[in-house]
DNA sequence: AATATTGCTATGGAATTCATAGGGACAAGG
DNA sequence: CCTTGTCCCTATGAATTCCATAGCAATATT
């Protein structure tokens, strides 16, 4: 015979909002593309709810519930750039900021197993605290220090920035 | 008056399989919370779909489905381990286990802000290469290289691993 | 007064997920 | 050979989430 009692409960040891692995924990927070895709505008300096919703390209409803749910989890903080009208722009608190590895290494996989090395690397760093190209992992490979956000100097390749820019303008294009 | 036609194309910017952004890419592949968890049991040694499925606490549609997509994303092979009957067991290839990187940063972000201070670290590492304990970073606190998988001694925290027996108690009691 | 800008919310249908149940292939024990 | 057990999934239907599209509120601009 099946089991017949099989709900989840807090105890239930299936509940994972209270598991001690923390790759589970973390997922239960990050687990999602758009969430991820989200960090990753905030990270790059877009602070704006419709910059955000242009470049990650999702609905609205996908963007507003995001941001509204990594604020509740502590990763965002909203503060308002503009009085009147009354508008908020979305930054990382430091519990957002700490999430840059998880980014890195993301980037780092996919420019090496994702993408074809014929279309290059999208985005080259500078490490400005040595001076020297950062490379693509999680420690400067000229220095050797873990690389922070605030101490690398950003350059795009030129087609990954026409990519950004042709989706400000096809967002434009049908508002 | 709004577009008329907004349907995602292969040339539409909005469609994002094509980006060249390497976060957008790999989100593409592993942008799901069961597919990273798939992920962690592979790297903790569990090759065995009844054991995934144990410790995930994803449903076995969902395991298979997840296993079946990253066999086609060519991060898993199917091996068999037993040939009557036929059974398979599902093991990481190079890319698969390239992705180690992101787990690590998972985990250091999900014990540093996620987990609470009194529940203790889950895991820790020790850098066979150098003998000393890895730290919670992508490289190893004692010597500075990158950590890779094969080069770390796991010891589970009590507790953790408690968590995880009772799992597999709790799946084989309703089977 | 009319139009544009920004940041969302509303709606309905399509797709996905979940809990639960079951099935196929074999092994082992009686 | 007949039952029971193991392992690896597949089937089903209800609940949930997602997405495309549309629209609204509060201003600023012309």
């Amino acid at each position: 015979m099946k089991a017949t009692v099989t709900k989840r409960t807090a105890a239930d040891p299936r509940d994972l909002t209270r598991s001690l692995c923390p790759v589970a924990r973390a997922e239960l927070v990050v687990g999602d593309r758009w969430t991820v895709l989200v960090l990753r505008e905030l990270f790059s300096g877009n602070h704006r709810f419709e910059q955000i919703q242009a470049q990650t390209t999702a609905t609205p409803q996908m963007v507003a519930a995001r941001l509204k749910q990594l604020e509740a989890d502590g990763l965002v903080q909203r503060r308002p750039y503009s009085e009147r009208p009354l508008r908020y722009g979305y930054h990382l608190t430091e519990k957002g900021d700490a999430f840059f590895p998880v980014i890195l290494a993301l980037r780092q996989w996919g420019e090496t197993w994702v993408k074809s090395p014929k279309e290059g690397l999208s985005v080259n760093y500078t490490h400005a605290t040595c001076g020297k190209p950062a490379g693509l992992g999680t420690v400067c490979e000229g220095c050797g220090q873990p690389l922070r956000r605030k101490d690398l100097i950003v350059a795009l390749n030129p087609a990954y920035k026409r990519e950004r820019e042709a989706r400000v303008e096809a967002f434009k294009a049908n508002r």
